[in-house]
DNA sequence: AGTGCAACCCGAACGC
DNA sequence: TGCGTTCGGGTTGCAC
């Protein structure tokens, strides 16, 4: 899951979740919990009240009146959905936190990348898993400006650039490849050879297909549920991520890996040189 | 600084 | 149908 997905998934359990008190955990999978060790993690959890839920980047937060939050980031597979009365672990469930009232929450991860922290919430700014993030891209930090000065000292292909959560927070692979085609940008353009209007125009689109993204519930491609096991909408808005044909000009998406990733773009749409005629 | 690659894991999709 | 190979919604660390 990316932005939009996890903060779906914040929205849909901060429902759930609101004003309840975790009673105890269970660990299946004790390399799912990154900090501290998985004792100390499920003795953490006990008797802590949920104050609320916030999102950074692709990180979900948990804050919880011990004065320590629960991070997750959920990497590929990962899913927190939560279940109103005591269920069977589904396959590849690796903690279930049990809830005041019956209810209870499973971390759930077949491809067991995704990891949880239980973190002091006022040292997250610091040394935690969140410290190296960028800014927020939907937040008034993240300005046209912001983006002039970065790309403007960077020689790399944009599209990787667009992965960096150390510079935005949140964009992953399929949002990357739809803002690009968006803007009408060829991913592979060197960040410093964009001109001030190609960057007028990504600082829109990146906050446009986060928004839309978060409007359908997120993108489920296969694995993708929010907080309630519910699938997204937003794969039946993707313009190039892997689709057939360019929604604008109905040429034939391309494919190619670009800084490792798969990459989709509309040959015609995105050129290498110009992009749209400024 | 930028780029490529292996590693962490597993299931699904693909090729024959 | 069956089997081996490739790939991937993400991130980190390391080598060149």
């Amino acid at each position: 899951p990316e932005l939009p997905e996890v903060e779906t998934i914040r929205r849909t359990l901060a429902v759930k979740l609101a004003g309840r008190t975790l009673t105890g955990a269970t660990v299946f999978y004790s390399g799912a919990i990154a900090h501290p060790a998985p004792e100390q993690f499920v003795a953490g959890l006990r008797d802590a009240r949920v104050q609320g839920l916030r999102r950074r980047g692709k990180y979900l937060l948990i804050d919880l009146s011990s004065a320590r939050t629960l991070v997750v980031h959920f990497r590929m597979t990962g899913r927190l959905v939560f279940h109103p009365r005591p269920a069977s672990p589904a396959p590849h469930t690796h903690l279930v936190i049990d809830l005041d009232g019956g209810g209870q929450l499973h971390f759930v991860d077949s491809r067991k990348f995704g990891r949880l922290w239980l973190w002091p919430t006022a040292a997250l700014g610091g040394d935690g898993p969140l410290a190296r993030l960028g800014r927020e891209p939907l937040e008034d930090g993240f300005t046209r400006e912001f983006l002039r000065v970065e790309l403007g000292r960077r020689r790399g292909k944009i599209k990787p650039l667009l992965l960096d959560q150390t510079l935005i927070a949140g964009l992953g692979n399929i949002y990357a490849d739809e803002a690009l085609h968006l803007a009408g940008l060829h991913p592979e353009k060197p960040a410093c050879d964009l001109s001030p209007a190609e960057i007028g125009r990504l600082h829109r689109a990146i906050g446009r297909v986060l928004q839309d993204g978060i409007e359908h519930n997120g993108t489920t491609l296969r694995d993708y549920r929010d907080g309630t096991d519910t699938a997204g909408r937003h794969q039946e808005y993707l313009r190039v991520h892997r689709r057939p044909a360019c929604p604008v000009c109905g040429a034939a998406i391309r494919r190619k890996r670009v800084g490792g990733r798969g990459t989709h773009y509309c040959p015609c749409c995105q050129k290498e040189e110009s992009g749209h005629g400024d």
